[in-house]
DNA sequence: TATGAATGAGTTTTCATTCAT
DNA sequence: GATGAATGAAAACTCATTCAT
């Protein structure tokens, strides 16, 4: 899946095309991410981006799919490697500062709601979240292993959950200026955690 | 505050290009809800729009202020009828149905969305969340009044934390063609209201 | 041809509007000068302007109108006043910094470029420089009674020259920011009078 | 600084452009410069504007930078030819005839005219006046060498009148529908030229 | 592979004007 | 007399996309 030759000509300038649009998906929104708002951004010519990509919507989806790709194996192992629920929690702080330092969960929310009435476009979007909701269904498994919690919900429904309030919390840290809230709220939810361990919640 | 007099021929056609912009933002998101667009689903003049409103931002904010007023208080009655945790899981899953079938909650999610990279308009759309978040809240008190979640979160974070998850629901809900997993999880939160019942209270 | 009478509601409101013409005809030019600005700038309905004259082209030629009309009467008496050469071009002098402090010559040089390319309005900005003309032609024949200039040039012609002149002054005028160049060429010609005056220059 | 090379086409293009907007300037004013009256007279794309020009104020800068700089080389040369105040006159009478026919001065007129109230753009209007009035000095000086008249008034203000009377000339050239009298006025200021001639010196 | 040029249909907004009240 | 409402046409400018080179 990956790549190992070196990188031909044509590659390196989809590259640039797609890092362009990323970029102006997180600065503009998909309202802003025109063709024009991504040549000027990346430095090359409009055209390019038909020339490779064959239309804008592709474009857009091809961009979604490296910042996911980029990540993804990133996560899992970072998933893999945590032990505890706490562990976890901390996996799950760290994800979310950096997807929102980096602007991983802007893009993937302006397509989200960019994509609303276009039908095509939405279906791509949404097998694109596919893995996701994968990841942290697995990451529920280890953390809920022996939590009674398990038991009241199906872990499939709890990672669509999570990753919907996800989606919402990336729409409004963008929206919210100070950021204080939904910063705080990440905080509350990570120091919950230790709820969820096996055995009886530490007493006050 | 509200009116009792008979409506003047501006103020309905007001109604009328406020109701075309919540079926367009409805059918055709934040990005099709352009000036051309409205003024076709309502079958009148471009301009009217600015003649009333003298910008489709400050249209498009007017629809969100009349569809929020006409919810709220329903909403916020329904919530004050409902005594236990279950009646009031039951109030949240009709409002949702309620926001799904009706459009009220693409409405918010497409202005939410849409509003990223406009701070004037997201100055504007975050302020008018702000009720909501509240109903939440005091929905909350009510529904956690002695469980032992209360002591947990804080009822303000949790409030927030629902309607961010509601933001994430809604967007999905409009993308997923089929809508059944959004159906069930919605279904999966109603059936754990129980959960929440004054069982035995916290220990000490 | 003026009134002695109390001016009726209609004539007040005539007059209003008038002002509000000129008052924008000065402040945003003759491209500026929208029925709307119009009515903005003096605080009435847009349609009262169409409702008194017809057209805002029928507004803006009476709006000429009362300026020329309000002046041309006090600047036929100062010029029937002087005597000499020099308390002529005093009398200049004083014109032109009326002119260019309330706006007079702005609306004059505005109406002129802005109706070049519509015939009709052209015809009547024409037919109202007239009157101007003949003022400074008579004033000419006093300052040059017994200058050599006289014979030289036709008065008419001279005077039209003066006026040609004092239409381009007045749209650099409004140009130039700091108007010293204006102001020291006005200054120049001035002091130039005497030399107009009957007798030999006066030697250095 | 001339360019050598075949015009790609693109520069034939912005010239095609360039001339529409002559054209229309000359025919239709300042306020009748609109992007879609250019285009309809070059029969060209309104989007093709604001491809090549960005914006309309840039496209009727680049029109006026044209059209002087066409006619300044080879007015300058004109003036350097011409040695007594005689062939002066003679240079000026015809730069005014060409003027005129050709439309340089409407063009000039309408966009200072136009550039009240728009101070980016007066600005720029403005600066490209400059050259022009220091070709009026160079000549002045050259025909009023030995003249007392040089004595009298600085040659640098009488130029600055002399394009202020200019101005105001093409503006009343354009109006006035049977142009008799500024054909008049022109030719009787040519006459004038030989009282500018070397006669006796200036008394001491 | 890349690009400058080109375009038809679109964007938001403003225009002068009309009309019913 | 006066006004709020309404409109068709037009304003400047941008859109995604195509095409010749």
């Amino acid at each position: 899946m990956t790549k190992n030759h070196a990188p031909t000509a044509g590659e390196k300038t989809r590259r640039r095309i797609v890092d362009a649009a990323l970029e102006t998906l997180k600065n503009e929104g998909f309202a802003g991410a025109t063709s024009r708002a991504i040549a000027r951004a990346g430095g090359f010519n409009q055209a390019l981006i038909f020339y490779h990509f064959g239309s804008l919507d592709r474009l857009l989806l091809a961009a979604l799919d490296q910042t996911s790709e980029e990540r993804f194996e990133r996560y899992r192992s970072a998933v893999d490697k945590a032990q505890t629920a706490e562990e976890l929690a901390e996996v799950a702080a760290s994800i979310y500062a950096e997807d929102r330092d980096r602007g991983h969960m802007t893009v993937v929310s302006q397509m989200v709601a960019g994509s609303v009435a276009r039908p095509e476009l939405a279906k791509e979007v949404v097998a694109r979240m596919e893995p996701w909701i994968e990841l942290c269904e697995d990451a529920l498994r280890k953390g809920l292993a022996s939590s009674p919690a398990a038991e009241v919900v199906p872990l499939r429904d709890l990672a669509y959950a999570i990753v919907t309030f996800y989606l919402g919390l990336n729409l409004l840290t963008h929206l919210d200026e100070d950021r204080e809230r939904t910063e705080a709220l990440v905080k509350r939810l990570q120091s919950l955690a230790p709820l969820l361990s096996p055995g009886p919640p530490a007493r006050p």
